[in-house]
DNA sequence: CACCATTGTGTGATTGTGACACAATGATAA
DNA sequence: TTATCATTGTGTCACAATCACACAATGGTG
């Protein structure tokens, strides 16, 4: 009980200071294993995992809170963060339940009735990634997206949206150097391709892709090879963000 | 004053069935005289041009709501809305300037501090909408997007936000039917892609635009002819929705 | 030091897109 | 009644992008 006591006030505390109706919830992706993975965790007092999240400070600017509640669960302060989708069904979430799935005494209930939750999406590098507890937190690790179990409220959903919104931004934009270490080889960038676009492997022409990826001017071989694998060392490659935004300069706006 | 109270009290009551803390705003496009439309309305007691825009219920769920407000807005029953954007900033919005806007007495303040909005766009048959006046709004009527007056609040950005949205979808989804009337003829089509994608009259070659369109199995060329026109007499066309959702069915999922 | 999975590169076939021209039409005006 | 003329409907060719495919070089492994 004295546990709850405090508890409580932390939450109490959190509330005071945030906006009521309004939640964040975020999908992070990684890849790794040549799959992709999202960020899950399991509150205490609870069996159901679900999406980090959190609320937005009263003199907060939403993105800014997306930004803060990354960083307070990954550890990591510049990551690729887009907004996608704003979930607003009326039963979507409910306070009291949340209490009840938290062992929490239902008649201190501080939750509001009802919450819209904004979804972003984050592009990290995993390795980088050290998974963040919080005091609400029990368990915090990543999860192979197809081996995403049931979540709690609408985050399912949520996920699904995620991915598909990466995928179509996939199409047009070049997102995936987020997810890779600095220095990569052409075949892992070509790996997560296939991943991310639900292609199995091998799909794509290693050749044709390849030969387009170096098209692109933003994208810098280095002389440095990859050792260490059984076979040819592989060149290694860069993303250049500013070559990027040149690109885009010229091919759009 | 007499009026004063009753706006205020007809305003209390809609904040007391509502949440305070998100709203909705909504980018209303038409197509008229080769031009492309936004919905715009001026509220009583306030010089400034605005969206529309409007409160969630407590229980109704935010998409229902967006249906709602355009419904009472445009008289339109069944529309294209698409959830595109949301505005988060801390400073977009202020309870107490907006009392000022409406010339109300300040300290009767009933809208909140701060308010996150849901921008939706809806694409709308022009000559269907019957622009809807309420207990707040003076004016109501379509502007050329590119003659916008500077808006209320962060107006201007969601317009343009809107618009960024829509052009970017207008690429892969065939939603330029959802401004025409039912049946149009294929340069009328053309003049819609041109105007939304920002491009000069027959930038796109006729040829080659109608060699396109009548590829897609889901427009269909009727009998009939347009005429009244000074000249060769156009065949009229009709979007198949339910042949659009078979095309998609085979070239996405 | 032979082996072999893997890397790096080039070429021809196919498809999609862009540029372009000419006959048919139908209201207009002589 | 008929010539005019802006506009519609359609076909062909050139070029670019994409796709399918093969072979020599490499660098640990046994």
């Amino acid at each position: 009980m004295e546990k709850f006591i405090t508890v409580l006030q932390d939450i109490k505390t959190l509330f005071n200071r945030s906006l009521s109706e309004l939640s964040i919830d975020c999908v992070v992706f990684g890849f790794h294993d040549e799959q992709l993975k999202v960020l899950l965790l399991r509150a205490k007092g609870s069996d159901s995992w679900m999406l980090p999240g959190g609320w937005i400070l009263k003199t907060e600017h939403l993105e800014d809170a997306a930004y803060r509640i990354l960083k307070e669960r990954t550890g990591l302060d510049s990551i690729f963060l887009q907004q996608f989708y704003t979930f607003g069904a009326n039963n979507r979430y409910n306070g009291k339940e949340i209490m009840a799935r938290l062992g929490l005494p239902q008649e201190h209930n501080f939750f509001p009735e009802r919450a819209v939750s904004v979804g972003y999406y984050a592009l990290v590098e995993y390795s980088l990634v050290e998974p963040q507890m919080d005091f609400m937190t029990e368990e915090c690790h990543w999860w192979d997206v197809q081996d995403v179990p049931e979540l709690l409220f609408d985050h399912n959903e949520i996920v699904s949206k995620a991915l598909k919104a990466l995928r179509k931004q996939f199409d047009h934009e070049a997102l995936g150097f987020n997810l890779l270490p600095e220095k990569f080889t052409l075949i892992e960038l070509q790996r997560l391709y296939e991943t991310i676009l639900g292609l199995e492997k091998d799909k794509l022409d290693r050749r044709n892709f390849q030969k387009k990826m170096l098209s692109y001017s933003f994208l810098e071989r280095l002389e440095e090879r990859k050792t260490g694998g059984a076979h040819k060392a592989p060149y290694l490659y860069r993303f250049n963000p500013e070559k990027y935004a040149d690109y885009l300069r010229e091919n759009e706006s």
